[in-house]
DNA sequence: TGAGCCATGTAAATAGTTACATGATTAA
DNA sequence: TTAATCATGTAACTATTTACATGGCTCA
């Protein structure tokens, strides 16, 4: 139902096309919701079919055509229902922490080369929500924008507010995933140096 | 993948049937990937059928059965191979920040609660997950003893060390979510006085 | 004898991924 | 004219959830 309910938010701006929602996916909305556009024009076709959305088809160019949806009086009422629904807490399904589990049974070098990557990756998303709240900030954010011209004036303190709310929790949790993986390269190191000592430790046994 | 590599990485330990199985999900493994039973049993199945596994039927009591399997060499290739693989980074649905980004259009209550719901529930995994890492260090944790029994005394501080580690990753995100949860409310609680202001503001400037 | 646990599954639906497939428009 | 972007989809598969369905075992 999450796929359906961040559509919706997206429409509550203005209508759009599927093309244009898919885009969307890929920056705003896809901080916290991805999805395909595979399964966003279906979506929306069923969206239609229930009633919470309406379709006008556009033409566009000399033969193009393109489809612009539009949220229906219903469709901004399941939303409002659906915010004010109770969340279940479904969330354990984590490859990079089910990896660190069993390190032991990967190379070593590959397990560092994991925790590097993770490291890597996890700081481009940082920067990338770094700049949706230095732009919310500085007023600069074109989707916040369009959505403060459609909502009272007396919303847009909060409506800002919690845009940016949401970033920083995202960005927070960025930074301690970072600090996990950089600790757990430092552990990788420290590991090495232990057993290395123990060989030095058997040998001189050895020897004595 | 991750789910038959994580059933995997239990039987690197000792057979199992399917319901021991199930059981892990719901403790030790569930804590980085969950699955209900209806997935496990097919998914033992097809692992058996590709050469992971074997399978004993056990007598149990006078009439019961049960069907305990035994991950192959085949199997422990297959882990260590995945072990080493790149991991994708496709983690992008979060049904809170989600949520969050939008609680403009929550009724202001249902936002807190939400809030405070996400909170005690966080609350309860961080306890779970710090219940682990009591257990490994104070060497009572059973899952991970009857591991040590399985590996050479050489690799005990290796796995001992990741296991912790995965653990107080967990704890320091949860630890970043209640604070942002708690952030949550006491900006809800700022935004209403806020309001409240603006509108004695506008009664004053009437009343002048 | 009944409650709680052990044990194994099926069915149906929903959700999500990957790959394929096509064609128009716009701006350099 | 060609590359990038706009536009809409289908097919096949994999993953996941929810609900159903059955029956044995153990201990109080």
């Amino acid at each position: 139902m999450s796929l359906r309910n961040a559509l919706l938010a997206l429409l509550t701006v203005e209508p759009m096309t599927g093309y244009d929602l898919a885009k969307r996916f890929g920056s705003s909305v896809g901080n916290v919701w991805h999805a395909p556009d595979s399964q966003i024009y279906p979506e929306l076709r069923r969206m239609l079919q229930d009633g919470l959305l309406e379709s006008e088809e556009v033409p566009w160019g000399r033969k193009g055509r393109k489809i612009e949806y539009t949220i229906t009086e219903q469709g901004r009422v399941a939303f409002g229902e659906w915010m004010d629904s109770d969340l279940q807490w479904t969330r354990d399904r984590d490859p990079m922490h089910l990896r660190a589990a069993y390190f032991e049974y990967a190379t070593p070098d590959r397990a560092r080369d994991q925790l590097a990557a993770y490291r890597e990756h996890i700081l481009q998303l940082r920067g990338q929500w770094q700049q949706q709240i230095d732009e919310v900030i500085a007023g600069t954010s074109e989707t916040l924008n369009r959505r403060l011209e459609t909502v009272p004036a007396s919303q847009h303190r909060r409506t800002t507010a919690f845009k940016r709310f949401t970033y920083e929790g995202l960005v927070d949790r960025a930074d301690v995933e970072i600090a996990w993986a950089e600790r757990g390269l430092k552990l990788l190191d420290e590991l090495d140096d232990l057993d290395a000592q123990d060989e030095l430790g058997a040998l001189s046994a050895q020897d004595a």
